[in-house]
DNA sequence: TTAAATTAATACCGTATGGTATTTTAATTG
DNA sequence: CAATTAAAATACCATACGGTATTAATTTAA
């Protein structure tokens, strides 16, 4: 066994219940204070676990990503299901979460990245480094698409992933204020008619019908 | 002229300065120190003038509805313009407005819903019914572009707007977090997508092509 | 049994915040 | 020149924050 006092809480469970709160308040709304008295863990352990508080976060949000976001990101790319369906599946899976009750509202990543303006350019430069990771899933996926022949071979692949990888944004944040889940679906039904009905259409063909919206 | 000793600055200005101020830093992130140094009205002025932080927020909110909001709404709803093109130029709006380099970053109504969630229910209720409006301007356009013959009849408009104002979230957060002005043109263009190109294709309506993503 | 090691717990520090009481200054009115 | 009115300026308060120095507790190794 281990040579002095034994500690009271692994420090994976403090790390787990920081980041729920950090997730629900944002870093500036969760104080290293309140985290003391939720884990059980007095101030000085918290710092001679973690570090300052940035250390704290960032931590926090690595583990959030690397447990819910990098699995989901690795489905999107890669499945062999229809791009359709993929693309579907992976943003009603982000509807889900972010309404889980069992969890704080919206997404973790999203939150902090409309949070960190202000903040440590370190957090900033994380968040930067996860938001690419999720464009270039959903560009591998477009391009999957096109290659399968779900897609014109003239698809602009990148504008299609900056703009799902946008939905994301967009119904995170709506579910954290309180979007009804059945809004969220229908708005990301709606994102996948950009992906054509039927004869697909890809972007900057122009098509002049006269009439038309 | 008035009895006492003159104004040094008037409200009005010290009002579009803590606008500015909050549009940029958040609520959270602007102390009223810093307000009374860059307005030149000490804290006492403050509170004189508009109350308590939460009364002065509200009042910058409000300005910048007035401002800036609701005109651009205003022509969103009742514009005779194509609806495509006027969906276009609000969103194309959005883009400018919220990269102009003579604002701060993004839209202050976004930050702001962003921000409010741990801050005081007055402040998520205003936010909560500029939020409709928006809504129900976007609503009013899908409407009227049923009505002009530009969408089939039976499109879900209000799928539609809730797609569309959804779309102002992610737009106006992704500017303010460093993306391009030629990404989010890009993704405004993918987003108009949805209204059919050609033949329009109504919301749920089935259509079956064998290889279709 | 005592020393070394490792954690927990208490108390504290400097700073910044939202908000206010108090005093000064500058104008108008009589 | 008072007297009055209204705003400005200074100083201040209680609280909360991030972070740490210090002490107490609890284990193993000698």
């Amino acid at each position: 066994m281990a040579r002095g006092r034994p500690r009271k809480i692994k420090p994976e469970e403090a790390l787990e219940t920081s980041m729920r709160m950090f997730w629900d308040k944002g870093y500036d709304g969760t104080s290293m204070n309140d985290i003391a008295t939720a884990t059980g863990v007095a101030k000085p352990g918290l710092y001679a676990n973690f570090g300052d508080k940035d250390a704290l976060f960032e931590k926090a949000l690595t583990r959030y990503f690397d447990e819910l976001g990098a699995p989901a990101l690795n489905i999107l790319a890669n499945s062999a299901a229809p791009s359709r369906e993929v693309l579907r599946d992976y943003l009603n899976m982000i509807v889900d979460a972010a309404l889980d009750p069992s969890c704080p509202g919206g997404c973790f990543i999203v939150n902090s990245m409309v949070e960190c303006n202000a903040h440590p350019k370190a957090m900033q430069d994380q968040l930067l480094r996860i938001d690419q990771r999720r464009q270039q899933a959903f560009a591998t996926r477009m391009e999957r698409a096109v290659q399968n022949g779900e897609l014109p071979k003239n698809t602009d692949c990148r504008a299609m992933a900056e703009f799902f990888a946008s939905m994301i944004l967009s119904v995170a944040l709506q579910a954290r204020a309180g979007t009804k889940k059945e809004t969220l679906l229908q708005i990301v039904e709606t994102s996948l008619l950009v992906l054509g009905s039927g004869p697909v259409i890809s972007l900057g063909c122009k098509i002049d019908v006269p009439e038309s919206v």
